[in-house]
DNA sequence: ACCACTTGAATCAATATCGATTCATTTAAA
DNA sequence: TTTAAATGAATCGATATTGATTCAAGTGGT
């Protein structure tokens, strides 16, 4: 290999990634052009639009499970892996969106791979509940739900120029964790 | 007219909002037999699919901000108010998700009807940190999209089967305000 | 039963998209 | 500078989708 294989550039699957999200009915010449390449250097890592989900959803579930598993890999549940959690999605960010975007597949493989990371989400916050970190009115999985939503929310809000980058996870795990009620007891 | 029209039907926009936001791909054909409807039908009300792009966004958009008015219209912010929206939107539900996967248009008067939501509700919440009812290190925009990011994520993990209906729109409310870490000072 | 109207199924030409290939150009390493 | 590899532009047949129409069957009010 004498010449950079774009295809096997990192930056070149998270792009990827997000145009897929962004654009979601965009033909493949216009997937291309949106992350700067070709149509022909997109055929030549995919040939067909259904290989190129596939792909990209393997990999962002392969990245997604590694991400939430070490950073949850503490024995207790507690405040500092939620926001190891929080920091770490966020540096995956385009592959936790094509992910959540696109886990709507009859695909057993990826269905079971969506299983693998909720079970992990529900038993990391029904853990914290027990541990008498997480109030018990709200079930483990609805917390579960709402961690996504405020992760997935603030990503696209980023894009979006409506919230700074910087101090991100810090804000998610805040407004998770205290809402945004001010010096009331919180429950 | 001896008989009902399906396509003037309030359910028939409702379940044509969620099938494009479910399966944004889907041909005309299977979006139709979708909703139930023979592909015939779905061109009588629409011909093409910009057509039902566009019509979809300025009825949601109507919906939605005379939800979003209606429910905010007290003199001064107050958790009443957001409740009152909360129970709007979960009523509204479908527009509610069509309107948020599909505002990204360069229709100059869609963006309009984007910005004027975005504003109302940047503004409430702006007005409720000054009378003390929200923190304040937290932005209004910010404030905004997680409100959002929170009622989007729970209309989903409702359609998953994730969360229950009954008791939704207090779950939402709690979950802004209060936040999911137990008997501590808020901040 | 009659009538006015709506719906679904089928068809069909016009486009759009896809999947694949070729070839000239660019790129980076030796 | 030479050279092998990667890229982009263009083309092209095969499908898929769209936009439009026709007609038979269904529907509800009278």
């Amino acid at each position: 290999m004498t010449q950079t294989n774009f295809s096997e550039d990192q930056s070149f699957l998270a792009s990827l990634a997000l145009a897929m999200v962004e654009k979601p009915r965009a033909n493949l010449n216009e997937l291309a052009n949106a992350i700067g390449v070709s149509k022909a250097t997109l055929y030549r890592f995919c040939r067909t639009r259904n290989e190129l989900i596939e792909r990209l959803t393997n990999y962002s579930s392969k990245v997604l499970i590694e991400t939430i598993e070490d950073s949850l890999s503490d024995a207790d549940p507690s405040i500092e892996a939620l926001k190891r959690l929080a920091d770490n999605l966020l540096t995956h960010s385009e592959f936790t969106l094509f992910f959540i975007h696109y886990w709507q597949s009859e695909n057993p493989v990826i269905q079971a791979l969506d299983q693998r990371w909720t079970t992990t989400l529900d038993s990391f916050f029904l853990r914290g509940q027990q541990a008498g970190l997480f109030r018990i009115d709200i079930t483990a999985p609805a917390l579960t739900e709402l961690w996504i939503s405020i992760i997935i929310g603030f990503i696209d809000a980023e894009g979006r120029g409506r919230v700074a980058r910087a101090g991100l996870s810090t804000l998610i795990v805040t407004a998770f964790l205290q809402g945004t009620a001010v010096g009331v007891l919180s429950n």
